[in-house]
DNA sequence: ACCATATATTCGTACAACCATATATACGGC
DNA sequence: GCCGTATATATGGTTGTACGAATATATGGT
């Protein structure tokens, strides 16, 4: 499924959006479509493609718990893309600021209990 | 003129021509339009096509000596971008290994004196 | 069964990206 | 100035990608 080259990676991450929920999810650990889509501040139907442009992909893997699907970081990943985004996150923190911000902000947040 | 985001230097690296073109550089420090042509098995124009997106970018650099055009990382990229590049040739190494040989099996390359 | 919430998909459209071909420019040697 | 080599750009066609809007599916609660 994978089979990541450096153009591939790249090209799942070219877009603003796909990049931001990438990074998201590498700094959270595991995070929700509405969650995504309230840090985004986006409608849910452009978040909900993108994630699923990611987990096509092989960068995201997604797990469903009840009525929220959650994505985190593919588990079966090779080294270089891990080291590529944890580079990425560690020195955009910045460019993250305000998702994070609304994310942190954001109320009703669904509980993870497995 | 930089300013890189995570999803703007994705999408410099996102077609194979410019990520193969971006990673031969980094790991030979120098190449010239010639050089790059003959590596990658490709038309000229295509090659100075790309070559002038990696440099609009600010990803790259570029200098004439005579007749030649020599390309070189820029020399006041970001600290995670260089990085990223090492990460991503280290690992892919084999991806570019044709662009590689062909390279080292190229005559007549110019000779770089200054 | 019905409703509300969460998520995914489809459709039509607009725009951006890539390509090959042709042409233009720059430089060095004569 | 002319020629050859190296490099850059312009043109037109084709394909790919992102979008909003509408709709579909899934789950849990009543």
């Amino acid at each position: 499924m994978s089979e990541f080259t450096p153009d591939s990676l790249c090209k799942t991450l070219a877009d603003p959006t796909r990049a931001r929920i990438a990074l998201l999810v590498a700094r959270e650990k595991e995070l929700c479509v509405c969650e995504l889509t309230c840090a985004l501040d986006e409608i849910q139907p452009k978040i909900s493609r993108h994630l699923a442009l990611l987990r096509e992909s092989g960068l995201l893997a997604d797990r469903r718990q009840g009525q929220w699907v959650y994505y985190r970081l593919h588990p079966d990943l090779p080294n270089w893309i891990t080291k590529t985004l944890k580079t990425m996150l560690a020195a955009n923190q910045d460019w993250l600021q305000e998702n994070h911000q609304r994310l942190c902000a954001m109320e009703d947040r669904p509980n993870r209990c497995c």
